[in-house]
DNA sequence: CTGTTAGCGCGTTCAT
DNA sequence: ATGAACGCGCTAACAG
């Protein structure tokens, strides 16, 4: 076949393989794969070694993926499915956690391929195969692809896996923000601005039907603990939902005698709607209402002075991921933990050019 | 090594290996090979054919992905490199063009790796080494990562790349928004509203040193062709930017007597803040001042009603660069071609539960 | 301690 | 039309 052949030829002027480093530095392949794998046992003339070093940096070799996987049994790569419904609407949040882990892979030498899919939910054949071609060693999915099929397949199979996010399941290695944690935080510190009425705005996808998701049952729990702990209570009314609202409605919330003086928003989009329904309408923000978004450490940039906020690291988030999957591949035993990842303190936005503003009663503890 | 012997034992358990099909199905292994692949020439006995093709079935048979690469020279694997400041701040838009390309690589049966990186310029060497290593057939890059560095070692390798963008060089395969026409039309459709006094708000990264991106020369040409054409000229005040103004600015911007009536905005979040602040002053939108946003269509969903919106695909432009890059590799001479991807036909966001509402002089003809 | 050799699984010539 | 044999590049077992 003439592709073929040209190609052989392109490779073999332009690679050069373990044999020519070998016959180049007069050795035979085993030393030379020995001596540039710091295997142990090898204490060869400190001489030889230098010449098989000198003629591998001159020769520019690189080892063959394929080779090297074929030998092993290794493929030195991890896959990370896309078949997501925040990853194909654009979540900035997914892919902050898919670099993380992507920096952990690479910095243990293996490489990320993603699985290419146009779908939501994934097809528990698609990671079958993909096992069984031995591409990969190991697998990181996001919480909600967990589904019951995908689950099966990877634990009959006995491929290494985590999941980011809370999958509901703790039996299986995952990585995710100690959601608890985090909303009690949130109104603690609040609570420690003065404020008693706190409001936590959530997203309301699952409205309608659906099932309350997992990490979200852990806001909600944390927040009411915090409003419990801190507040005396709290009121349903004070659990509103982001998408449903219209300017009047929130505009609603916040203005009656008993409305909450405080609201914990989920995400930096929501955040800005409702700090320009409540500017709009003359309500001064931080003076009047106090906005708390929850939002990642990369996006507080974009976030208007005199808001509140509080951040976490989902690109960490998603290191700490590639970590726990690289350690159970590695040792190849399950670690069958979970690890929570906690959040920074909650601050105020500052950075302004308007002189006047100053943010009530600051604190800033740790 | 304890390891490598349990993993050879699980492997031999759940792979079905070429050798094991031939034997169950009672023929070679050569002929196995060529029934499974299509090979020409190969009129086997209709009826071992299909005992080939069950036996495969029934073990399940998945071809070794790393013995094929090392038997073809052909990874069957796409390298896409994440050292790109947009990509990571968490720009949806390099993300859908991600996914784009990666339906693309799917679809042909080539896998994608993602290159780790924090930097957000790439190092040519990461480039090289992966190359040498035989891990991928081709390179997808952003095309602000083609730096001449780096694309120097890409052309001297001869490896085949695609870049996503504008890289300022025609020579290079390339797939692009056509960022001329896609501005020139949206000055066309808002003249067809009735303005005349039309800005074009850019991003300022830019200023204060930086040189203008290639594609930002083609939407300001773009967007002074469509102003001479047909709004008799245009004046440089009309091209403020987006991210150096601040409210009072922008609200200037518009309020004196010979100010724009319509705003050309680049991206969903400066929409979203130019509105806000428009809203929150009284100016009332689309009534006394026109947002035409450029986005992808992905975002439309976001917009509030009222805006005018111009939408590209972004996931199609990454498919279509995947598709570009996989032609330059299996028919292995470059395609040495530029391909413009052309906008839908702007629109009005109409979807609103407010009925008092309604565009004025709609117009949507393609 | 080092060199020789046998595979890893597949594609592909060469005989038949 | 089909089967036997070789090689891709590397690692790991076995000799020496």
């Amino acid at each position: 076949m003439i592709a073929s052949t040209a190609l052989r030829k392109r490779l073999s002027k332009s690679m050069a393989t373990l044999r020519e480093v070998a016959e180049y530095a007069r050795v035979s392949t085993a030393v030379v794969s020995r001596v540039l794998n710091n295997k142990p046992g090898v204490w060869a003339s400190e001489e030889t070694r230098q010449r098989i070093i000198e003629a591998a940096e001159l020769l520019k070799y690189t080892p063959s993926a394929s080779a090297r996987a074929l030998s092993t049994g290794r493929a030195m790569q991890l896959a990370i499915s896309t078949a997501d419904a925040s990853l194909q609407s654009g979540s900035p949040t997914h892919l902050w956690q898919l670099l993380g882990f992507t920096d952990a892979a690479g910095a243990a030498g293996y490489r990320v391929v993603l699985m290419a899919s146009t779908e939501v939910q994934p097809d528990a054949e698609d990671f079958e195969s993909l096992l069984r071609s031995n591409a990969v060693d190991g697998f990181c999915l996001f919480a909600e692809q967990l589904t019951p099929p995908v689950r099966k397949a990877l634990l009959t199979s006995g491929i290494p896996f985590v999941a980011v996010g809370d999958p509901g399941d703790e039996s299986i290695p995952q990585v995710d923000i100690d959601n608890f944690a985090y909303t009690y935080e949130s109104v603690k510190w609040l609570a420690e601005q003065g404020h008693r009425r706190i409001a936590l705005a959530e997203f309301a996808e699952y409205e309608g039907g659906g099932a309350v998701p997992p990490h979200h049952a852990k806001i909600r729990a944390g927040y009411r603990a915090g409003m419990a702990h801190f507040c005396g209570g709290s009121e349903d009314a004070w659990e509103p939902t982001t998408r449903t609202k219209s300017t009047d409605e929130r505009i609603a919330y916040v203005s009656g005698p008993d409305s909450p003086t405080a609201v914990i928003l989920p995400s930096l989009l929501d955040t800005v709607v409702w700090e320009a329904s409540f500017r709009a309408h003359g309500i001064r923000v931080p003076e009047d209402v106090t906005l708390l978004a929850h939002v990642s450490s990369m996006e507080t940039v974009y976030l208007e002075p005199g808001l509140a906020y509080h951040a976490h690291d989902l690109r960490a988030m998603g290191h700490r991921a590639g970590r726990l999957l690289l350690s159970w591949i590695e040792s190849g035993v399950s670690p069958a933990s979970r690890i929570l990842i906690p959040a920074d303190p909650p601050q105020w936005r500052r950075l302004t050019t308007d002189p006047s503003f100053s943010a009530p009663t600051e604190r800033n503890d740790q």
